[in-house]
DNA sequence: ATATTAAATTTACACGCGTAAAATACTTAA
DNA sequence: TTAAGTATTTTACGCGTGTAAATTTAATAT
């Protein structure tokens, strides 16, 4: 069957027999108009071809039904992961989500602020790459016009609301842990994080080491990028060449990094796991997708992914509901719960 | 500073002392305008705090800027970087990028293309599902009104081209070489694929075992999903435990799942590898970012990532150019490149 | 300096829908 | 049956920009 082509809502209407204006309040919330109406239109649009045009719908409405949602790098399998958990929370609530990568870079997500504020949209989700001062000034103003929630990595007082992980929870129980039942770790991270929570990792990692009266070790590594794995792997590469290790225990600021460290293990011969014959014991943070397919399996302190993707969605669906004001700005940071697999 | 609010675009025409037409013109190509109007309007836009009306310039353009990526799953690490690469490319060439994903469902896939319909992009490319000939009908009517250009799954006939790999190709140099350097393999893959690229690479598999004058073997394993990682580990533990190989030689039918393969080789102590230590080759086919940090280090059949994006993304350009319409259909299909690593 | 050409301005309309106000039709309950 | 209340229709305007046509201004060539 070939439908009818139909140019606009008016050609629509006209063809279903019902008023223009009735078909908007229709396409804006179909429980708002009678239920035979509803059953009529809905057969009408079965019987001709008839799409509303996304652009007018939005120019006039005060408030769209469209959430941003931001992520700093959208192949890195954390922030796909939480994106797509992301993106569900918004369909199933009844909007449409649009997923922007800030590819790393600040110019892009200095972009991608402008395109968001362009599309007016109801809320925004946003991880920010948060590492220059200098873009505060715009997420802060971006902030002020859009309702917005950070999350993964907090920018100081901007945004309505900051959801993520409690870092330090992060790191006090995976030392405790490996500290109980071995060596205390050295901590492996990259010299310039691209993610600021790196930054904070590395004081838990401290703060808790001095609380137990155990000598720390930060191992930096050089690279930069998002190339987490191959920098990790080159930099366990030079460190178990060079042999500076203080402790037989690695934990590293997160999964990628631990997963390159891995394979660089597993390319000098070198055995990583908990048992005796093993040289080596490695941990991560973040469970990431691929952390339980490592071999041996990575030993890490999980994201809670649904709780987290959650609850940012549900803060952002209150603000909208609430005019996008709202009165405190709540921190609120998740425990990581940690997953013993064979690795440490 | 604090920046002068501006409302619109003719405000924005009063405050800098320009015809708004020329602003208009300006902002669709800043190369239009005289050079001297160029800079003033530039400065002008440092003065104040002016943006677009982003649906406003849309509903009356004939041809947006907007480009719609659809993938089926965002955080299938393939799909990320192919979405990561073509993201680039858009920007680069001035457009807006608009990524969706289908997240494996059918339902989401048709919202998208309403979505996209009503987006009125100048053009899209798409990875269908491509699972169910129901879609195909859904697909063909928005090929027709849209632009679009389909890659890594083909569609026969639909969209103005076809970018992919040369699924026979992926497959025929791994078997050869593996048969060349050992035993011939065993085909591992998902008994109901998600993705139809399986199907042709099963095809592949018989094609070239016979050619060979070699008995094929298909594992087909449960699962549905994508999950294809813990779908092949759970495969694989069942067949290793079985011991039902008739080689000491596995081909996945990709990465993810030869990443679960390996994880359960691990898991039960069975080495993997050339060498004459070990019990089992394993290949997969991809080149999945993640493989390349596998243990042993995954042997594969590469997709060119650059090259497949940059041609989707040109060939895509170049249908715009043409007013979004192309007298052939051209399917331009990537050979693979045989990445030897430890695995195999 | 004048003619020619290119660019900018003025004016005006269009796009497709949201939305408000007033008038009308329908539904529901007494 | 009637009145009250609710939903729908009619009418009309506004949103912020694209874009076309005619006119004016500026740049370039002669």
């Amino acid at each position: 069957m070939v439908k009818t082509k139909i140019k606009n809502m008016e050609e629509f209407a006209q063809a279903s027999g019902i008023s223009r204006p009735t078909i908007s309040k229709f396409f804006n919330d179909p429980s708002s108009v009678r239920e035979s109406l509803k059953t009529k239109i809905e057969a009408a649009l079965e019987k001709y071809d008839y799409y509303p045009n996304f652009y007018a719908i939005n120019q006039n409405r005060q408030l769209t039904k469209n959430i941003g949602i931001v992520v700093p790098y959208v192949s890195d399998p954390f922030f796909a992961e939480i994106a797509r958990n992301l993106e569900r929370r918004c369909i199933d609530a009844g909007y449409t989500p649009f997923l922007f990568s800030s590819h790393g870079e600040q110019a892009q997500e200095n972009a991608i602020l402008d395109t968001l504020r362009s599309l007016k949209p109801a809320g925004v989700l946003m991880a920010p790459l948060g590492r220059r001062s200098s873009d505060k000034i715009k997420i802060e103003k971006f902030c002020k016009n859009v309702p917005t929630i950070l999350f993964d990595s907090n920018i100081e007082g901007l945004g309505a609301a900051f959801i993520g992980s409690d870092n330090h929870s992060f790191i006090s129980q995976t030392v405790e842990y490996l500290n109980s039942t071995g060596s205390a770790p050295s901590f492996f991270e990259m010299r310039y994080p691209a993610n600021p929570n790196a930054n904070k990792r590395r004081e838990a990692y401290l703060k808790i080491m001095n609380d137990l009266k155990l000598k720390p070790q930060v191992i930096s590594i050089e690279g930069t990028g998002w190339e987490f794995e191959e920098i990790g792997r080159q930099g366990a590469l030079k460190l178990l060449r060079k042999n500076e290790m203080n402790s037989n225990t690695i934990l590293c600021s997160n999964d990628r990094l631990a997963i390159g460290f891995l394979s660089a293990c597993s390319e000098m011969g070198v055995k990583v796991g908990k048992t005796k014959s093993c040289d080596l014991r490695v941990s991560g943070c973040d469970d990431n997708p691929y952390s339980r397919f490592t071999s041996p399996p990575l030993t890490t302190a999980a994201h809670d992914y649904h709780t987290v993707s959650d609850n940012a969605a549900l803060a952002l669906f209150e603000l909208i509901n609430n005019g996008g004001k709202s009165k405190k700005r709540p921190e609120t940071l998740y425990s990581a719960k940690l997953i013993l697999r064979d690795s440490a």
